[in-house]
DNA sequence: CGGATCTTTGACTACGTTCAATTATTGTGG
DNA sequence: CCACAATAATTGAACGTAGTCAAAGATCCG
């Protein structure tokens, strides 16, 4: 399997690119690598050259606090692009971990915004990808302001549920989920205790469980009643067919 | 003063615009209009056909939960681009509402996209807008999780000062502020009795006081110290000159 | 096997909410 | 311009969700 391909694989969701755009994708990546368990592939406040695919592997965008605290901003799977884009940004705003050992490509983000001034449908996948990000992180921000802990925990499985059943990381029943609850908490906006005893009261609701990196969604409505969820924000950003023509070369 | 006049300013400080880029949003202007205090200018999943800027007064981005509840994701303040960018997006994925009087202009969507597709630099501006409130997005994340009532306080109305600051609506000593305890609980996840408390506590504190529509910020380096503030990524985003030129035409 | 990391539980604390009532303040029509 | 209604601010008391501190199991991994 050729690299960028998840990449693509996840971009086509929204927007089929066409052989040019594929072709100048592979050409412009810089290299791929691996990246061990949390490592930090972008330091906030650094300088950002590059942007990544997760091939392979979790990761997540976050921020630190003076005291030492962290919150996660968002998640990253396999198929997700992070860091630079376009050419604004000179220097991170939070930085990205790698949370599982994760493959990526790195591309060089000058490139890309080079590539992305002569064609079109690729500037819309990107902007497609920060959309996305955008509409996630409005979704947290819900999340953490106005639901509670047991709220929330559905919300965010349902969430990762439906994001990896998109790149076939699921199935019905439930997902590989190698987060720690620490990492669960500094998601979620809790301490590392409360997590556990929030994972503890879903179990024994009944609906969903979390043992041994592996989420078993046992009651699939009653978690949406809980966590009052719509997927849509996570796709409802796909491109129109009508507007899809007009980037047709 | 020319309509736009209060855009083009704002976007100014990160991309100063050419005649052309100028010229181009003048004859888009779709139509200014004036909304009522509460008034919703974008209702969440319903199609999106423009994008307005904030000539006067304030607005929020916000979204409801079930219950009823709602969540601020975001204050408009004058200046500030809000709603449809590129083609992306059919649906809003939030609301927007105005919550004093407002005054806006309202820009056709597809037509800016189509103007865009000829003019980088304009396309580059309403870039550095979006990543902006990517920006705040993220650090109200960090607020709302990690952060303390007193300090997430703190942290807002230091955001607020610095943002008015920009487009000259506030001085050394304060800002005028035209919201209630209840939008401010909305946009901090908190209730209004905490926000009335965390209010008090601030003004005992003497480091800040809000009364009768106006902030004054007593002792700014005390304030800073309690919110944890860097107004970096306010406006860190801004266009490094290297970059600027290559959008010279 | 043994150390480190992660999970789990208990007891106690506290930040923030809820419910309720009182006091400003604002806005509007007579 | 006042009266009255509506909205907003303020405070108290009781409650509850989530945090803190501490310790014991479980699991992972070299």
């Amino acid at each position: 399997m050729p690299n960028g391909n998840r990449f693509l694989q996840r971009i086509s969701v929204a927007l089929p690119l066409g052989r040019k755009e594929r072709e100048a994708l592979e050409e412009l990546l810089a290299h791929s690598s691996s990246a061990e368990p949390g490592r930090d592939i972008v330091v906030d406040g650094e300088a950002i050259d590059y942007g990544y695919v997760f091939e392979r592997g979790w990761g997540c965008r976050y921020k630190l606090v003076e005291d030492g605290r962290r919150q996660i901003l968002n998640f990253v799977l396999p198929g997700d692009y992070v860091g630079a884009s376009g050419r604004l940004v000179q220097a991170a705003d939070h930085s990205i971990a790698a949370l599982t050992r994760a493959e990526l490509i790195a591309f060089p983000s000058a490139a890309l915004a080079e590539l992305g001034e002569r064609l079109p449908r690729l500037r819309a996948a990107f902007e497609w990808s920060n959309r996305r990000d955008l509409a996630m992180l409005q979704e947290r921000i819900v999340d953490i302001g106005r639901r509670s802990a047991y709220e929330r925990m559905a919300h965010l499985i349902l969430e990762l549920h439906q994001r990896l059943a998109l790149v076939g990381l699921a199935d019905d029943d439930g997902f590989d989920l190698p987060l720690t609850q620490e990492m669960l908490a500094d998601a979620l906006g809790l301490t590392v205790v409360h997590v556990n005893r929030t994972l503890r009261r879903l179990r024994e609701s009944g609906t969903v469980t979390i043992a041994a990196g592996r989420v078993t969604i046992v009651d699939r409505g009653a978690l949406v009643d809980i966590a009052d969820f719509d997927g849509g924000y996570l796709h409802q950003m796909s491109m129109p067919e009508k507007t899809l023509v007009r980037f047709t070369n």
